[in-house]
DNA sequence: AGCACGCCGACT
DNA sequence: GTCGGCGTGCTC
């Protein structure tokens, strides 16, 4: 028999294998991990097929060495593991990789330590009335097992007991103690009946698993499983307690002793969060996050390879680990644009979720007040189910929206907050309550220019200006980390101090607002600013003890966070996110609002959002004020398809770069010749990249345009086979691109 | 990704 | 004369 098996390289194809001798056939079978010998070395492999024939010279061909002692992993995620790959044109090894996250020997088990008899134990073994004699008296036979405890009640201790195991008469092992395991029904909160009905939707495609988990259950026939069930959307505006209606869910799940993934997009996983499950469930959930540590990855992998792990919250690298009994996926915040890995191997962890509960036949949930245009299109096709919340939780009013024309407020170049606004701060703060300014730009102003010659400061490795941090007094690139103090002279004309700053940042806003209302009290709330999670927590803590009148931040302050105090939401400049090429910069920016609006007037307080714009007439504007969400998708729906954008069209995108610029020019162009263009498939491109130079790195793009109904993958990979790419370049491919840098 | 093989500069 | 730089090519 031939194996064909993945290896965690990142190499295209399958590598295939016999058993060695000494490897028992009937342990190999679809799924089991096992080391290879490959090249000089010895590597991890997961076998996904078995086959009888192989293209590889019989003198090639190398024998499996080992079983690896590690669960094996179901057919079904195999098949979803090669899906994933096919559809990211990513190398399946490259999966793998995410899925072993390292794999390392299972960690030492803790647990109690246990003393059994042994079979040579006999009761002449001991001298009468002796210690060794009084203990085996405890042990009539060779099932009872004594604890340290057990010892101590008898009047004899742990190293009595050592004294028999060097004797060889008993055995010592551990008693492995489970992690608290999350209990369902720990504390069930009081819901609302528009939430039991919802909980209550989501709780019916909670089923049993058809067969209980085994390992190696590939080796029989696959016994008959029902069809995946529809993905469902839950939606629930800000507040309205989406959080305990999937926790319903989760509980069922539990009950049937099948385990429970909670993805959440990275800035989610606060502990807040984690300590809601905690109240819910009575135990810590298990998490996984780029940022643990070694042990604690070890831990984690082996608990949930295990199924000792039951409710795990994790980032979107935790969808590709080995679930053992894997009954529920929950994304939270679905629509979050955090969920698409845009660094090395490129995917969106939101649709591959759905590709695995579809492979794996599970129901997934997918949370969020405002869902993905995408995911409004497949419950309007009948291919998602939806279940919505209506009302805010504890009947607390969504805020009053308004828009601000700022056309007619006529500001001077260096003012950017309207006469309304800063009306509406000063009232804010004179009633004793809190607001917040929303710009989503960090640092005092984005570009600097010399007024003597019109020079701008640009970072020398990328194509972008260089953003003024005044506080720290530097200039600083954001895409590729380049920091230079402000020069005296302008490097172009030489002449000193003519530098004027172009446009707002937050530092900026705050300025503003300081001279504005001086005796407010303001902070700023930015990435660069507080860079650890405990000097957010700690900036929090004060906004909740109104130690701040005036919070001033960026993206960062948008996510998930209560300020029963806080009224008033400026967003400076709603427009932001309206220019420039991405497609779905409409969508983004109208979540954001609603997002943002949605800090405000949670408690018993009614609150307001003001958003300045320059484009009143907007229809994204339109739709925030009017607080018609389906008049928005409505709109945005027919510019997409005017645009021939997702969800209509399929997009990917191919970038390649290089430090020669005429090389990364030459093969863009070939490339961009062997790929077919036909009535379902466009071209556009070659171009330069968003960033046209990023890191030093010259940067090109084609972007594919298709009709949903075919693959683009198979032109792509069709154009590689014909295009060498040379060594000096690289080629990133992204299939559904987000952002469009 | 590794790791070997291979062909050119500064050392015992 | 050798040690070692990292360019290129292969891995069932």
């Amino acid at each position: 028999l031939i194996y064909q098996l993945i290896l965690p390289l990142p190499l295209p194809r399958l590598f295939d294998y016999r058993a060695a001798p000494e490897v028992n056939p009937a342990t190999l079978g679809i799924g089991v991990l096992v080391t290879v010998p490959f090249g000089t070395r010895e590597v991890a492999g997961l076998i996904v097929n078995i086959s009888t024939s192989t293209s590889i010279a019989a003198n090639k061909l190398k024998s499996i060495s080992a079983v690896l002692p590690l669960p094996a992993l179901s057919a079904d995620f195999c098949d979803f593991l090669r899906f994933a790959a096919r559809y990211t044109l990513t190398p399946p090894g490259m999966l793998l990789k995410m899925t072993l996250a390292g794999t390392m020997p299972p960690p030492p088990p803790v647990g109690e330590a246990i003393w059994q008899r042994l079979a040579t134990a006999t009761p002449t073994t001991c001298k009468p009335g002796s210690k060794g004699d009084r203990l085996l008296a405890l042990l009539p036979n060779q099932t009872t097992t004594l604890t340290t405890e057990s010892l101590h009640a008898a009047g004899l201790t742990a190293s009595d007991a050592q004294a028999l195991v060097k004797r060889g008469v008993l055995a010592r092992r551990l008693q492995e103690t489970l992690p608290p395991q999350p209990d369902p029904d720990h504390h069930q909160p009081q819901l609302t009946a528009a939430q039991q009905a919802a909980a209550a939707e989501l709780v019916v495609s909670i089923v049993p698993p058809t067969a209980p988990a085994q390992h190696l259950q590939n080796l029989r026939p696959p016994a008959p499983r029902p069809p995946a069930p529809r993905p469902i959307v839950l939606q629930g505006v800000t507040g309205s307690g989406k959080t305990e209606v999937y926790s319903e869910a989760i509980a069922a799940a539990l009950r049937h002793g099948q385990q429970v993934l909670v993805l959440m997009p990275e800035i989610a996983l606060t502990t807040a969060m984690l300590s809601r499950f905690t109240q819910r469930f009575g135990a810590a959930p298990l998490v996984w996050h780029s940022g643990l540590s070694s042990a604690q990855r070890r831990a984690h992998w082996w608990a949930i390879a295990r199924g000792t792990g039951r409710l795990i919250i994790g980032a979107r690298s935790a969808l590709f680990l080995p679930y053992a009994t894997l009954g529920l996926l929950v994304v939270d915040e679905e629509h979050e644009a955090a969920y698409k890995q845009e660094e090395g191997t490129i995917y969106h962890a939101r649709d591959m979720a759905v590709a695995r509960a579809h492979h794996d036949k599970i129901p997934i949930i997918l949370a969020s007040a405002t869902p993905s245009l995408e995911s409004h299109v497949n419950i309007m096709q009948g291919r998602y189910a939806q279940v919505r919340l209506p009302e805010r939780f504890g009947g607390a009013q969504l805020p009053s929206i308004q828009r601000i024309d700022m056309r007619a407020e006529n500001l001077p170049a260096s003012r950017f907050l309207s006469a309304p606004l800063v009306t509406a701060l000063q009232e804010t703060v004179a009633a004793g309550e809190q607001g917040m300014l929303f710009l989503n730009r960090r640092g005092y102003a984005p570009l600097t220019l010399c007024r003597s010659c019109g020079h701008r400061l640009q970072c020398p490795n990328c194509s972008a200006w260089l953003v003024l941090h005044k506080q720290r007094k530097k200039l600083q690139c954001h895409h590729c980390g380049y920091q230079a103090l402000m020069p005296e002279h302008c490097p172009a004309c030489q002449v000193p101090d003519k530098f004027a700053a172009c446009g707002p940042g937050v530092e900026r806003i705050a300025e503003e607002v300081t001279a504005l209302l001086p005796h407010a009290r303001v902070a700023v709330m930015a990435s660069d600013v507080l860079t650890t999670p405990q000097a957010v927590a700690e900036l929090l803590a004060r906004v909740h003890r109104q130690e701040i009148d005036l919070l001033i931040g960026t993206q960062i302050m948008a996510k998930g966070y209560h300020f029963p105090n806080m009224t008033l939401v400026g967003i400076v400049d709603a427009d932001l996110g309206l220019s420039g090429g991405d497609p779905r910069a409409s969508e983004r920016c109208y979540q954001l609002l609603q997002q943002v609006a949605g800090r405000t007037g949670r408690a018993n307080k009614p609150g307001r959002a003001l958003l300045q714009t320059f484009q009143p007439t907007h229809p994204v504007m339109q739709a925030m004020t009017a607080q018609d969400q389906t008049a928005f998708i409505t709109a945005e729906l027919a510019e997409r398809e005017a645009y021939q954008l997702p969800p209509y069209k399929r997009l990917a995108a191919l970038i390649l770069s290089g430090a020669e610029q005429a090389l990364v020019q030459r093969v863009a162009q070939q490339l961009a010749h062997a790929i077919p263009q036909d009535a379902t498939l466009r071209l556009l491109g070659p171009a330069p990249a968003m960033l046209a130079l990023l890191r030093g790195q010259h940067r090109i793009r084609l972007l594919l345009v298709a009709d949903r109904n075919r693959s683009v993958q198979d032109s792509i990979t069709a154009a590689l086979a014909s295009v060498p790419i040379p060594k000096a370049l690289k080629l990133q491919i992204d299939i559904d691109p987000y952002s469009f840098f």
